[in-house]
DNA sequence: TCAAATAATTGACCTAGACAAAATAGGGTA
DNA sequence: TACCCTATTTTGTCTAGGTCAATTATTTGA
């Protein structure tokens, strides 16, 4: 309702602040989260325009996000909201996810730090000649992943830059899903995610060491309803439902989602869900299997078959 | 909260109903708007779980979500609320937005309406080899779209149906794109949509009349915030800044957003704003271009190029 | 040292009212 | 008839503060 109007149409830069709607689509936290907080935790504070409303400055939008971010690894809002963002960057550096960085990935991740868009789509397709697709998605792309996410929390990578990282490696995993040979094979297995979910590249990850493997991918993309699921499942004749889930999911859907999935589908097909989510390491739930990383995949694959169809 | 935990483990399909939370993800409708809905208009209906929350049937989630899409093609939502399911159909095909479906494309129908995957992509490979990417851009994915929304709504088209339709279209523009040798010339587009607007498939359509035309596209992919795609544009030394916007997208926010981001980039670069959103019709804002189709995007390119560079 | 019981934390949900922006309808004029 | 300007709906987002189940942390007891 705010959040433009504003302009003062002075040519140069403004856009200083932002309405609740506005901060909780660019930080993913729902408008109730955002005053309770302020409520509890005296943070955010956002200035109130003309008509009571509230109106957060950049810098406050910021320090949400990095928050947000903290807490996608597991860190409670209550103890590192008061902190200042170059606290919190420290904290972040003190509690890295990132295995230490190969001079090599820090080769790609300059790259990116230097938008040279070009050089890094060829670098990468360099690479996946050079390791072949599979150790590429295992060796390159996950560490990959993982160095961005560092870099962006310590503040070295803007939002656009993850875009641009982001669709650069889509591009080349496709082309090179694409050269794969379409297999009739078997497992036949059915690969989306949640809704809300809407981070796809841990899918085509997937998808990519499948195929490679000979199984028989067919994906949904992003953010199918589970009954939906369900009757994909069934029109593909599915031997198993894979499912990713990125670290910004939302915690407590996700075991309920997987338990409402496994009861809606037939015993005979499996699911399998994977991803850098929280709540997947936490318990494991019957009748399903979860992936800690892209190698368990295979493992799994490799045991699917060796249990034979329709066990 | 509620939306699980109801299971019942007892094999057979459940899940009968879904929290607010849930409809909110499935229908693209704000709890606030679900809540004064059923305020006003007595309608939607939920049942109450034991804590007093909200329960919905799945037939009122159902309905909702035709409601959504008749509004997103400009209805009132206090004019349709009160018809039941069936009529709201009918209604839809009172007022169709598509061209008369052509027997060509009701052939690509079926295949979508049987599953045939496999099928559907090498047809639309086909086709692509047949009238080359520009034509099946503009001649078949575009009107496909229409009849594939048209059915959806008519109740033919299941969402995941819709999922898997919209990932074989992703799959042969993206191998078609990649064929295009890659551009250094002018000018350089850089491609992306406002976050909330999930919908990609409008981008890449852009994308590929525009690599045709030998124009360079970076595309940033979906959602990404104001701020960053002026930084974007500034470290690509972006000429032209192309969004695509879909029918679902939130009217309110898009004219602002323009605005917003006409004002925040440098007076030289273009902004060209395409897609089927209702809002885009209406006025045409200043300082940018409005495609109101992708013939428009050739147009638009031809006159760029005419008035030439730095104007 | 481990497990069970207790306490604190957290976010999703609730009601109900206010109000600006957008869409429609009314009325007068060229 | 076409057009513009002004009411009058209509609509969704925002405000406030309250409740509560589920999760996480801490203490206690064996």
């Amino acid at each position: 309702m705010s959040e433009s109007a504003s302009t003062l149409e002075t040519a140069s830069l403004k856009a200083p602040n932002l309405g609740i709607g506005a901060v909780e689509r660019d930080t993913g936290l729902s408008k109730d989260t955002l005053r309770i907080w302020e409520r509890r935790y005296q943070f955010p504070v956002p200035a109130r325009d003309a008509y009571g409303e509230r109106v957060y400055p950049l810098d406050q939008v910021d320090k949400l996000r990095i928050i947000k971010r903290l807490m996608d690894q597991g860190m409670r809002p209550g103890k590192i909201m008061h902190h200042s963002l170059d606290e919190l960057r420290a904290i972040k550096r003190a509690h890295p996810e990132a295995a230490p960085t190969s001079p090599e990935l820090q080769g790609l991740v300059s790259l990116i730090l230097e938008h040279r868009v070009d050089e890094l789509r060829s670098a990468l397709a360099q690479q996946v000649l050079r390791l072949g697709l599979a150790r590429f998605v295992i060796d390159i792309v996950a560490p990959l992943n993982n160095a961005v996410g560092e870099a962006w929390v310590g503040g070295d990578l803007a939002i656009f830059e993850e875009h641009l990282y982001t669709e650069s490696i889509k591009v080349v995993l496709r082309n090179a899903i694409a050269t794969v040979p379409r297999h009739t094979g078997s497992p036949r297995i059915l690969l989306t995610t949640f809704p809300k979910e809407e981070h796809g590249l841990g899918l085509l990850m997937a998808e990519a060491v499948l195929a490679l493997e000979g199984a028989h991918c067919v994906s949904l993309g992003v953010e199918t309803p589970i009954p939906d699921i369900v009757r994909a499942a069934a029109s593909q004749r599915a031997d198993i439902v894979a499912l990713s889930f990125s670290a910004a999911y939302a915690a407590n859907g996700l075991l309920d989602g997987l338990a409402e999935l496994r009861a809606m589908l037939p015993r005979n097909v499996e699911v399998w869900a994977g991803g850098s989510a929280m709540a997947l390491v936490r318990r494991a739930p019957e009748n399903l299997r979860i992936m800690r990383d892209l190698d368990a995949i295979r493992d799994a694959l490799m045991l699917w078959r060796a249990e034979g169809v329709g066990t």
